[in-house]
DNA sequence: ATTTACCTTGACATGATGGCAAGGTCTAGA
DNA sequence: TCTAGACCTTGCCATCATGTCAAGGTAAAT
């Protein structure tokens, strides 16, 4: 039961059957081990190795990052405030970008307030586009959803 | 004073020159006029073009939306209506990103909520990592920043 | 004439993932 | 025992937007 090719492990860990040999050719995971004609095989340790990696992958972290916390949490011993480190400064990128998007947004809904979105050919939207320097400004209400 | 090099349209319109002729190769702006030497030339309207290209980007347009934007954009008859309906379209899109991301800041903040982050090694992050499914769940105040 | 700054094309890299192709293997059924 | 189908192997190409580097041609200034 505790023998899984990589079709099976995929399965058990959601990752793909691909991206578990590409991390294995990059180095994040070991390789695994094979049978005589060469099917790599996966014990339960490997499955957990692979949810974990598939969790943090969920989470935005990457593939660098997933390795560091990968050494940490193979490493017994290591201090808990090193994980949260790491996982506060992942919370600051993804703020970052967060950010950003929101930026696009409220600019984008400032143009958007500003059409009429009709039949006629004139718009706010395309003349804002046009006008140099229009990527990082703006503020308004927006007329798409509620 | 009008026919620029691909280097001053560049900095005209903020484009590198690099993304300028990536742009002409798949046909997402005309190809340049050209030097007898091969030098591409560049007129007043094609840096327009290049800052609503830069613009666009910056919004988080992909390629495919701008040359739609493009199109509207030369197309002096066209119904503001459809320029905001790709507008508003691009909202949500940014939208749904920016919730995905707050999703993920949200479970990580809840896993290092729980961390006690000091030198024993015992690390709730870890094992939320390791835990099957997590990965798209948690809510919690956290204690990174204020 | 030489230097320097710029242009040309083309190839390769990123990061994470998917797809395809050609070939070997395992398993179940006839 | 043979075979079909499902699965495995490796390896290459593609995505998307952008950067870098190289080899070679050109323009302008010294």
């Amino acid at each position: 039961m505790q023998a899984l090719n990589i079709g099976q492990a995929s399965d058990a860990s959601g990752v793909s059957a691909k991206m578990i040999r590409h991390y294995e050719s990059i180095g994040l995971i070991p390789p695994a081990h094979r049978t005589d004609s060469g099917y790599r095989l996966y014990g339960e340790s490997d499955v957990h190795m692979l949810q974990f990696i598939r969790n943090a992958r969920d989470l935005g972290f990457s593939i660098p990052q997933i390795g560091t916390l990968l050494e940490l949490w193979n490493d017994r011993g290591r201090p808990s405030a090193e994980v949260k480190r790491l996982a506060c400064a992942h919370i600051d990128e993804l703020d970052e970008k967060i950010r950003g998007l929101q930026a696009m947004k409220a600019t984008l809904e400032q143009l958007a307030s500003h059409c009429h979105g009709d039949h006629r050919p004139d718009c706010p939207i395309l003349s804002g586009l046009a006008t140099p320097g229009m990527g990082t400004r703006g503020l308004a209400e927006h007329t798409c959803n509620g």
